[in-house]
RNA sequence: GGUCUCGUGGCCGAGGGGCUAGGCAGAGGUCUGCAAAACCUCGUACAGCGGUUCGAAUCCGCUCGAGACCUCCA
């Protein structure tokens, strides 16, 4: 069953491919990771669960992965995409911090969301302002091939010139001529041939404090530029997969393939996969919209939209429920159907563990085994694999309620199904109970019950209870205004 | 305006020419001191209109509606 093709969506096919890595058992992915000047939220939970699903599970077929998930710390500039402000940059104008140490809190940050929600660190995460050398190089390169010119100690890609050879806009279906017609005219872009040109290299005007030295003056590299160096660097001139949400097709991926092509002569990347967006009242919760949620005030219940908080496992279940390819609508009644589900998943594997096996079994659970890895096989279709393991949980409970029983092969299948699947695939955890919410409740509890016994004058109970409580390390003391406690 | 998706029962979501997932919510039942959990049963859904076909939610066309990208966004 492990044995199976492997098909994945490609969308530069825009169409299901049997996955064949170019040497196996090795394989390579580069999935583009966030621009840290904000708190991830949960759009950026999108890909970072569902590439963590496909990691994971590209690891459990056999293949050593090397997953490389950026950190954008420079090049990504606001408005547009040659004349704003650096993100960073302005964040950190705004906070009065070292453009670095906005990098680093929001890394921090990230990376603690990511630990959250059980997403598995890459192998390795790269950031853009560290490779500088590898991007002015490839540049270079480009240039070199005639690709792209110099405008006054800036960079551009020749689009026009690419085009005359290879095919622009094969990713994300743009025809270069059309792109001159609808491709805004922005301000200040005098200096490129054609609007739809992007900048591989900016001269960093005086105030401009993300600067580098370069063959064509202080600069800084254009936000495309550190995918394609990085991607390459790690991963080789050719590697097998590149992901990203689907709103980067177009400009982001369409210019990583040009610049990899007008450098290397060839495409770098074989399997482009893309998330779908999640969205919120139907539209795409994102920046720009302004109509995000961050995962922390998810897990805190903090915000206006918010009914209550949920816990990171909830959003990784409401995440896997739907196929990454779809779009994924959120409202807090999905929300809290996820987390119901979710529990009943973790109660039936509370459940499992105590099984006893019968003779025979009622239930076909090798075919249970084989729905999951045709489910995962095709496309990574995590929400069959859960509508599996719901038929799983039915098995479980109707074998510990006395309705049908399972052999013990079939019992032993079990236990690999849910830890292979539930914890080691779909990478979902049981939830850990807040202990200091857990003790305050029990021993609250305990003394309403004792002030009960204490009213109806049975003073030996109530002694018991206070002797066993100090037993424990649980002081009380009974005062007229009621009774307290502390921890010895 | 261009390119491209998508419209599935109260909600979320798979599937994708005949075998009509799953979860949540709801109804009834079993169990039960009560409750919870669990199990069983139930609703018979595919935007609309045509067409192809023995047969369409699934293919084709049109209409309506929603969204994404075309500018930074995961």
């Amino acid at each position: 069953m492990k044995d199976q093709p492997l098909v994945v969506f490609n969308t530069l096919t825009r169409r299901k491919e049997d996955f064949r890595p170019l040497h196996p058992p090795f394989t390579g992915m580069y999935v583009c990771g966030p621009t840290v000047y904000g708190d991830a939220h949960l759009g950026h939970a999108r890909p970072a669960v569902s590439f963590d699903l496909i990691f994971r599970y590209l690891k459990h077929i056999g293949y050593k992965v090397r997953y490389v998930r950026n950190i954008t710390d420079v090049g990504h500039l606001e408005n547009d995409a040659d004349d704003g402000e650096d993100k960073i940059a302005k964040k950190a104008r705004l906070e009065q911090l070292e453009p670095m140490e906005v990098v680093q809190y929001f890394t921090d940050r990230y990376h603690r969301n990511m630990d959250q929600l059980n997403v598995l660190r890459p192998s390795i995460e790269p950031r853009a302002s560290g490779h500088i050398i590898e991007q002015i190089e490839m540049i270079r390169r480009i240039l070199n091939a005639g690709y792209a010119y110099v405008v006054n100690g800036s960079v551009y890609f020749d689009v026009e010139k690419y085009a005359q050879k290879y095919h622009y806009g094969k990713l994300s279906g743009r025809v270069v001529d059309e792109l001159l017609v609808n491709t805004r005219t922005l301000e200040k872009q005098e200096e490129k041939h054609n609007s739809f040109d992007f900048a591989l290299w900016k001269k960093a005007s005086g105030e401009h404090i993300m600067r580098w030295p370069s063959p064509w003056g202080e600069g800084f590299p254009g936000w495309h530029m550190e995918c394609s160096a990085m991607g390459t660097k790690y991963l080789g001139d050719t590697f097998d997969i590149h992901g990203g949400g689907m709103d980067l097709l177009f400009p982001h991926h369409e210019a990583e393939i040009a610049q990899s092509t007008a450098a290397l002569g060839h495409e770098s990347v074989r399997y482009w996969l893309h998330n779908n967006m999640i969205t919120i009242n139907g539209q795409k919760m994102g920046k720009s919209l302004n109509n995000f949620i961050t995962l922390n005030e998810f897990f805190q219940g903090a915000h206006p939209l918010l009914e209550k908080a949920y816990s990171p496992m909830a959003i990784r279940f409401f995440i896997l429920q739907a196929h990454y390819r779809s779009t994924l609508d959120f409202s807090n009644e999905a929300l809290q159907a996820a987390e119901k589900g979710l529990k009943r998943l973790m109660t039936a594997y509370v459940t499992l563990q105590r099984l006893t096996p019968g003779t025979v079994s009622h239930s076909d659970v090798p075919a249970l085994r084989q729905a999951c890895y045709d489910a995962m096989n095709d496309d990574f279709n995590s929400p069959v694999v859960i509508a599996s393991l719901f038929e799983g949980a039915r098995i479980i409970n109707s074998v510990n309620d006395g309705h049908e029983s399972i052999n013990k092969a079939d019992l032993a299948l079990l236990h690999t199904i849910f830890n292979d699947f539930v914890f080691g695939i779909l990478g979902l955890t049981g939830e850990e109970l807040n202990q200091k919410q857990l003790v305050d409740g029990l021993v609250e509890t305990i003394i309403s019950l004792r002030r009960q016994v204490r009213e109806a004058k049975d003073f030996k109970t109530s002694d018991l209870i206070r002797d066993e409580l100090r037993r424990l390390g649980i002081l009380l003391k009974d005062s007229r205004e009621g009774t307290t406690w502390e921890l010895e």
